[in-house]
DNA sequence: CAAATTAAATAACGATCGTTACGGTAACGA
DNA sequence: TCGTTACCGTAACGATCGTTATTTAATTTG
């Protein structure tokens, strides 16, 4: 019963997303937000709670619809491979949209006021859920000799991570793809092998 | 002639470029630096003009004090200890003070409003300074026979440049210095030799 | 059709943002 | 000692921040 919702929540979301993608957590203000949506502060209000619970909601879109070849480069049958697909992923997504560049996990609220140091912790908690899967993975690798014994799994998840942290920063500094792409074919030429 | 100045211009500036470290540019507000300073408002801008002068003036400070360790690394006699050399340096630095872990360069504007804009620009002006001198060299070590001719010294270089904005955001998000060291291992793991 | 319910839009809330007038104070030159 | 000069601190500026009360419009239910 009432009156119904006429705006697209999903595609308000959407934009939103963008909006922090380019700005960050607390560089997007309600004017941005308003203005990228095409819906008013207090319909935003209604349908997705203050600023935090909307940026939260943005993060998880950007996982499901952002960072879907995480779950394919596990899924390789190396881990060279998973760390490939990975850095080619890390390096397309950084540079596909020229409006907002970088990772939206990056650009999101690495420093800032107190004020948003839950959002903070959440993207935090982001990346880690990231990196251990990443060792999870080169753990299993290890164990089907895929990596040699002395590998730290931990180290390689870590280094890994690292990089695609750096593409990020350089994507937001206006590296193109095809500089990315260097820096990820420089990162796999360090790969330890048990060739 | 007329009143002398009461505080240390170089003190309130070291104490600024803490509030910026940990804050970045625009989560730095004006309540916080006139506490951390000790200096009212008006007078931190009668010393150094506004807000992004002052923060600029911090940039140049930063890399004065801190970032030593970089003419130090390229010094070393091969490009192996230039990049070791940086990657320990910058281990070091990013939790060297646990009240404002990561890069000042990196935490102080990646993602912002458009008011920050000139702000962005200065830190990404200055990260590839830093590129550059290393590209240059490992671009000498090339001639020197130190790197193989095939090397692409401009990757090379971004790639270091990668490793080291992505261990500022890992240090930024709690990692130890030990964990970030062992990234910097995976790092120079295989790095290109002639041998 | 009338009552009830929900959303949209305007406009304003208090707080804080970066910035600056202003009046009082300390040190200089004459 | 007096006038000038520069700094200090209080307090306020207009603008914008995130958030919400309130009114109006649209839709459903009885």
């Amino acid at each position: 019963m009432g009156r119904r919702r006429e705006f697209d929540v999903e595609q308000a979301l959407e934009a939103a997303l963008c909006v922090f993608w380019r700005k960050g957590y607390e560089g997007a203000s309600y004017n941005d937000l308003t203005r990228a949506t095409g819906v008013e502060r207090p319909a935003l209000y209604s349908a997705f709670g203050n600023k935090e619970a909307l940026f939260l909601r943005a993060l998880e879109r950007y996982e499901e619809q952002q960072l879907g070849f995480l779950p394919e480069a596990l899924a390789q049958s190396t881990s060279r491979d998973v760390a490939e697909h990975v850095l080619r992923g890390v390096a397309e997504l950084n540079t596909r949209h020229p409006e907002h560049s970088g990772c939206f996990i990056v650009n999101g609220a690495l420093a800032g006021s107190d004020e948003s140091e839950p959002v903070r912790q959440a993207l935090i908690t982001a990346r880690a859920k990231g990196e251990a899967q990443l060792r999870e993975r080169f753990e299993r690798a290890q164990q089907e000799g895929d990596l040699p014994a002395t590998t730290n799994c931990a180290a390689l998840a870590a280094f890994l991570m690292a990089v695609t942290h750096g593409m990020a920063v350089q994507a937001k500094s206006g590296f193109s793809r095809e500089a990315l792409d260097a820096v990820a074919d420089q990162a796999l030429a360090t790969w330890p092998t048990n060739a």
